[in-house]
RNA sequence: GCGCCCGUAGCUCAACUGGAUAGAGCAACGGCCUUCUAAGCCGUAGGUUACAGGUUCAAGUCCUGUCGGGCGUGCCA
């Protein structure tokens, strides 16, 4: 922290060296006015910071930029962590800070050890997260496989950013896929007791569903073996879709309303168990797993239309209930309520957004597939009907991952059972490989998934750079041990002993984290963790083969050994932001 | 047709909300293990940032148009 320190004194010297100008009317009024921009530098010759206030100014003051930056120099107040301030390019001024405050950080780090990099950009604001919110009416494929990773990513992101996290599983447990579901599973079971069925094309395919079946009838043995006559030949329709709604009213008709329930509790909870135990083996956990169904069954959808009804936003047409999203931006009027009476997907939308604020939520984030951006101008514009700021309402949109094998492109269809599922990639991949990997992408990229590849990827997968260099650090620390070299405390090293040019480099490195926290998290882009993490590994294996640690001389020895404990201290804290273990062994 | 997202090295992707010479990893080529882990290091090569205009001191980034890809465009979820 200690030049981000400098970094915030900077711009305010900056600032007053502006004040002088404008006083002495080298520049015209109101210039000062205009926020400071300092920055990092890409290259380290251009020094550590830069301005380009002399470059935004000019014309406004009539000079060149230069001329400008010159003369704001000539006022700009000494600071002493500062050793060298100079004019570079079209006008640019570098700030060049002492190698003594670089080097500091490294003490930094140690003493702050696990809360390193831990930033207040949050406030300890309580916000929301909801993310993979896929229907619980099959295993999780690797599409939301890249959601789940980006959704909890992102959350360790902002509470290492200050933020009280709270993470939502959205499921959808009502509506026709759940009878659809229900349906497969009960057809299976009377197929595994020996009934006579033929099972749907467009019904679940996939072999869990027999297994749910299996554990319906260890539940309830021959209790659902019952069956309506002309179950199959339910009249001429061609439809396919139309043929199964009839068989799930046959379902009905023949177990009767409570037990066409019981079959279709039991697999929603097979499911959403099925889901938690999955995205726990991904490191996923969720701090609540919200219903759909008890918006309704509560009267929260009731509520938060009767609002919107109140204040004008709804009307009534052709039988059914409009909101009128058309006021606030989307491109028409959307359904809440339809002719038969039942609520939209939407409506259900506006009451959990509801009662997301109504719990006290100061920001709800939504991370959704890219297939729905459709919906989130209505949402938005729900939203906004209730009187909400804007800014507590951020969707983020996780593209599609096109999955190929062969070079084929597979599709996902959860019905036809042709994904592949996350499942599958955690145990052919491993969970570091597969979380690093899409970790590595920013949720806006679409991305091919090419499977054969992520495969024989797996083990040149960055991830492995990343784990050795900490695994490296590791074993330098059990040599010493076996050689009997003692590790002084933190206090007791002279860190001026580092000074080779590539040991600065890594301080610099290590210096640089919590800014890349700030930055990562105002754009809710955890992927740049990632590649920083890349870097400091690649800053690391460089020193590594460069230099030698135990065997330099006592004191030199010391402190580069506080480095490199700072190095393991910087990637264990970066590695748990996006998920993936910290090995001392590979 | 209309709307949203995207187009950067052979491939997969970065680029700090407009900055200086567009960077990494794979793949290719050439070097480095009798000393702390070679899952590593050092070096070479690879680009008109899809294309054409515009705004700006400055454009991969912002605006307009064209081409190409993805996804939407239900009283489905």
């Amino acid at each position: 922290m200690q030049t981000s320190k400098v970094k915030q004194e900077l711009s305010e010297l900056i600032q007053q060296a502006l004040v002088r100008l404008e006083a002495s009317g080298d520049v015209p009024a109101g210039t000062t006015e205009l926020p400071i921009q300092i920055e990092r530098t890409r290259q380290k010759t251009h020094g550590d910071f830069a301005t380009n206030v002399s470059l935004a100014l000019a014309k406004k003051a009539g000079k060149n930029p230069r001329e400008l930056a010159a003369e704001v120099i000539e006022v700009l107040a000494d600071h002493p962590g500062v050793n060298k301030v100079e004019i570079a390019g079209p006008g640019f001024i570098n700030f060049f800070v002492d190698e003594s405050q670089t080097l500091a950080s490294i003490k930094d780090v140690l003493s702050r050890g696990d809360h390193y990099g831990q930033v207040n950009i949050g406030n300890g604001d309580l916000i929301t997260v909801e993310f993979v919110s896929a229907n619980p009416t099959g295993p999780l494929h690797v599409g939301h496989g890249r959601g789940a990773a980006f959704g909890d990513s992102l959350s360790r992101l902002l509470e290492v950013a200050g933020y009280q996290v709270h993470r939502e599983y959205y499921f959808n447990d009502a509506g026709r896929q759940m009878d659809i579901l229900a349906l497969s599973v009960w057809l299976r079971y009377l197929d595994q007791l020996g009934v006579e069925v033929e099972f749907p094309g467009n019904a679940y395919q996939g072999e869990y569903i027999k297994d749910i079946a299996a554990s319906l009838a260890v539940k309830y043995g021959n209790d659902f073996n019952m069956m309506i006559d002309g179950f199959f030949v339910s009249g001429v329709e061609q439809d396919q879709e139309a043929h199964l709604d009839q068989l799930i009213e046959n379902m009905r008709q023949s177990l009767g309303q409570e037990a066409k329930e019981q079959v279709l509790n039991l697999v929603l909870a097979t499911q959403v168990e099925q889901i938690q135990d999955d995205l726990h083996e991904f490191g996923v956990d969720f701090d609540e797993w919200f219903s759909e169904g008890s918006l309704e069954r509560s009267g929260a959808i009731a509520r938060a239309i009767a609002i919107l009804k109140e204040n004008g936003h709804i009307y009534e047409q052709d039988g059914a209930l409009w909101f009128r999203a058309s006021d606030f931006g989307d491109d028409k009027d959307r359904v809440v309520i339809r002719k038969n009476g039942r609520h939209t997907y939407f409506a259900a939308d506006i009451a959990y957004m509801v009662n997301k604020i109504d719990r006290g939520f100061k920001k709800l984030i939504y991370i959704w597939g890219a297939d729905h951006h459709g919906t989130v101008a209505r949402v938005h514009a729900a939203f906004q009907a209730f009187g909400y700021d804007s800014d507590q309402f951020v969707i983020l949109l996780v593209q599609m991952a096109s999955l190929y094998r062969g070079g084929e492109r597979v599709s996902m269809s959860t019905r036809r059972a042709e994904f592949v599922t996350l499942e599958e990639l955690r145990e052919e991949v491993g969970v570091d490989a597969a979380r690093f990997f899409y970790s590595m992408r920013k949720n806006e990229q679409q991305m091919d998934f090419d499977l054969d590849l992520a495969k024989s990827q797996s083990n040149d997968n960055p991830v492995y750079y990343v784990q050795y260099a900490h695994a490296r650090v590791c074993s330098i620390f059990r040599q010493a041990e076996e050689q009997q070299i003692t590790v002084n405390e933190i206090e007791q090293v002279d860190l001026s002993f580092l000074n080779e040019e590539i040991e600065k480099d890594l301080a610099r490195k290590l210096e640089v984290f919590p800014e890349m926290i700030t930055l990562a998290a105002r754009d809710f882009a955890p992927h740049q963790v990632t590649y920083y993490l890349r870097e400091l590994a690649a800053a690391f294996h460089s020193y590594y083969n460069q230099v030698k640690i135990l065997n330099a001389d006592d004191q030199t020895r010391q402190a580069r050994l506080a480095l490199i404990s700072a190095v393991r201290q910087v990637l264990q804290n970066g590695l748990a932001i996006i998920g993936v273990s910290a090995p001392k062994y590979m």
